[in-house]
DNA sequence: ACTGGCACCTGGGCGC
DNA sequence: TGCGCCCAGGTGCCAG
């Protein structure tokens, strides 16, 4: 589910319920995530007030008084907040209760996800080595360009390393490769700085658009009011493999580079 | 230093 | 209905 618009969307979703709330006991049911969850978890945060919650690329950092709790979805992770006492389904792997009555409940499928604890987040070395922000103006078409010269990987793996730019995922990737009119299978190193420029410019554009519009598929994170997310009839070319390009009505194709799901107009993209 | 490939894990959808 | 296969929004790590 997650990609940096359904992430930020979850920020702003649990952010107003966990500030200055205190952590009353975290209950782990299942810590078998990518990484195992500390078994200290609940003596660590216990007993703390929440001061922020905080994003960098797709992790959320839940600072605490004394350190900070870094969690990151994966691929199919949530956070919702529930009440307390609500029925545990079979994937919700941890509780966070709160002063409130409250609970922070963490879901995920496939365990793809990570809770992690540091006292010095930013400096953790899964963050550390992260390049910048996509909607900030570290990142632009002049760093795709440098970044990309003598590189003879394809364009579309290129803006999906994280060393190059953060919180763009296998969807908006697609997105804004259609949006450049770049074909994703082009050498990264082989595209012009004018392109790029546009390029950096369709990204910042689709994930802004994106996080306006609460993320392409998250829903009810929050209470059950369902938010209907980035619609999928926005989506120009992702998942659409087969069917007619919405610009120029012909076929869209897929290939794999990256081991991912490409999808690309072969007509509008070069 | 780069690159491509594999791994982690579960569930849903498809064809037979 | 059931079974086997393929696919999925991420990303760290490995060998070449």
């Amino acid at each position: 589910m997650p990609e940096l618009p359904e992430v930020e969307t979850t920020r702003r979703g649990i952010e107003p319920h966990l500030r200055k709330q205190q952590v009353v006991r975290v209950v782990v049911r299942d810590g078998r995530l990518r990484w195992p969850v500390p078994e200290d978890l609940d003596i660590r945060l216990s007993g703390q007030t929440i001061v922020s919650v905080e994003r960098r690329a797709k992790y959320l950092l839940l600072n605490a008084e004394v350190g900070t709790l870094l969690v990151h979805l994966g691929m199919s992770g949530s956070l919702r907040l529930v009440e307390a006492g609500s029925a545990v389904g079979k994937h919700d792997h941890i509780d966070i209760e709160l002063s409130s009555g409250h609970v922070l409940r963490y879901t995920d499928p496939r365990r793809f996800g990570s809770m992690l604890w540091s006292q010095t987040p930013l400096e953790h070395t899964l963050l550390k080595k992260l390049g910048p922000e996509p909607l900030s103006d570290a990142f632009d078409g002049q760093r795709l360009f440098d970044l990309s010269r003598k590189r003879s990987i394809a364009v579309k793996p290129f803006i999906m390393d994280n060393a190059v730019v953060v919180g763009v995922g296998n969807i908006y990737a697609t997105e804004a490769l259609f949006a450049a009119g770049i074909d994703p299978r082009r050498e990264a190193g082989s595209i012009s700085k004018a392109r790029y420029l546009k390029l950096a410019d369709e990204i910042k554009r689709i994930l802004a658009k994106a996080i306006e519009s609460g993320g392409t598929t998250l829903r009810d994170f929050v209470g059950g009011d369902g938010k209907p997310g980035y619609f999928k009839q926005e989506l120009f070319v992702y998942g659409r493999e087969g069917e007619l390009c919405k610009l120029c009505g012909k076929t869209l194709r897929e290939v794999k580079l990256g081991q991912r799901a490409s999808v690309f107009c072969p007509n509008c993209q070069h």
